[in-house]
DNA sequence: ACGCTAACACTAACGGTTAGTGTTTTGTAT
DNA sequence: ATACAAAACACTAACCGTTAGTGTTAGCGT
């Protein structure tokens, strides 16, 4: 009956139950009535547990609905980190962008983004998760052995790679938006890169 | 005894007055105290006013302490559309931004944006800031009437300036962040222009 | 079997924000 | 001058997300 995958413990399966009982309980909940009209009362009624419960799983409301998006920063890092020898950064992000804009743009997680897009609150814990990104992909940049970049242009790079994620994932060509937008980075990059002393 | 530069109405003069009264003593309660621990409903008591009217003022507490830089959004807008004949729009840019940012990081201006970085909350708010002054910026550039300028450059341009400016803001050399900054966007707004089309 | 710890529950509160409802002030038209 | 409409302001009470404090239960290692 229980996934044999899943980590070993009672305990542990048991709090993972709880978990995904609050988010997919809160997410239903917000596909039916909209985020800003369910209360974290009503969720944590719904999924049967105290609202203390709730916020031990969740650091705030708006993290439910990003719950999905857990991997997103793994891959960036991934992504720049464990690149075939020679390749560029760039071109490594922009492959990866690619493919997470287009999951972001197609089958079910669409309708959760248009939710975000419609609530200002939302909106912005998206900005502040895509900042996280940036400065954590900017450490990834910065820690790649084969380069020497200085810190601006690392977090320049970052932030200038998560900027286009998010102009891409609102475009309404998103492909088109991202590949013009990967056109400047890669200028932007050579850029530092032949002004390099040293 | 009343300014005779201000607004004739004395209904205006008054709102204006009581609008300052309100930000003067959050700024002073605030630098005495810090931001976290000074709660809106003693700001209301001190500035005399009811809690409502300070919201029918300022729209958040954190709009208190940003309620100085509001020309911020105006100055990024002049500066690209009352550029002189010719000027690049980046060097136009560079220009004005350098200049707000040695304002940010000189004076009295300092131990506001230390406030600002110790508090999350304000930190979060300035993202906020900087997305929709990336926002207009966009939308001033793409309206030059001289440049044509597809929508995702003109956006992503404008958002790499913002972040220009938060990161030399940030920085310990703020003068040579930004010229750094300014060299890779300088170079990705040329891939644009190069690659024009009709 | 026993104790330690982590997960969970419950109540009560805090702090920002808003709705509802007046009251006073000010500009304007009579 | 006077009356009227609108704007500014006040007051109470609440809403909502979030947290502290305090127990209680259930699983894990010994």
């Amino acid at each position: 009956m229980t996934n044999p995958l899943q980590p070993a413990g009672r305990r542990e399966r048991k709090k993972a139950a709880t978990r995904r009982g609050i988010a997919d309980t809160a997410l239903r909940m917000f596909r039916e009535s909209g985020y800003e009209s369910v209360g974290i009362r009503e969720i944590a009624t719904e999924a049967d547990v105290a609202v203390t419960t709730l916020f031990a799983h969740f650091p705030s409301k708006e993290a439910l609905v990003f719950e999905q998006a857990a991997d997103f920063e793994t891959r960036l890092v991934a992504a720049v980190a464990d690149r075939d020898e020679g390749a560029s950064v760039v071109c490594a992000l922009h492959e990866e962008i690619r493919a997470l804009v287009q999951h972001c743009t197609t089958g079910d997680a669409t309708g959760i983004w248009t939710m975000i897009e419609q609530s200002p609150e939302l909106s912005t814990y998206a900005q502040v998760l895509e900042l996280r990104y940036a400065r954590t992909l900017a450490a990834a940049i910065q820690a790649a052995p084969d380069l020497h970049t200085s810190e601006v242009a690392s977090d320049t790079i970052a932030r200038f790679a998560m900027a286009a994620f998010t102009l891409a994932r609102q475009s309404a060509d998103p492909e088109a938006a991202l590949d013009e937008a990967f056109g400047m980075i890669r200028a932007a990059w050579s850029a530092t890169q032949s002004s390099e002393e040293q």
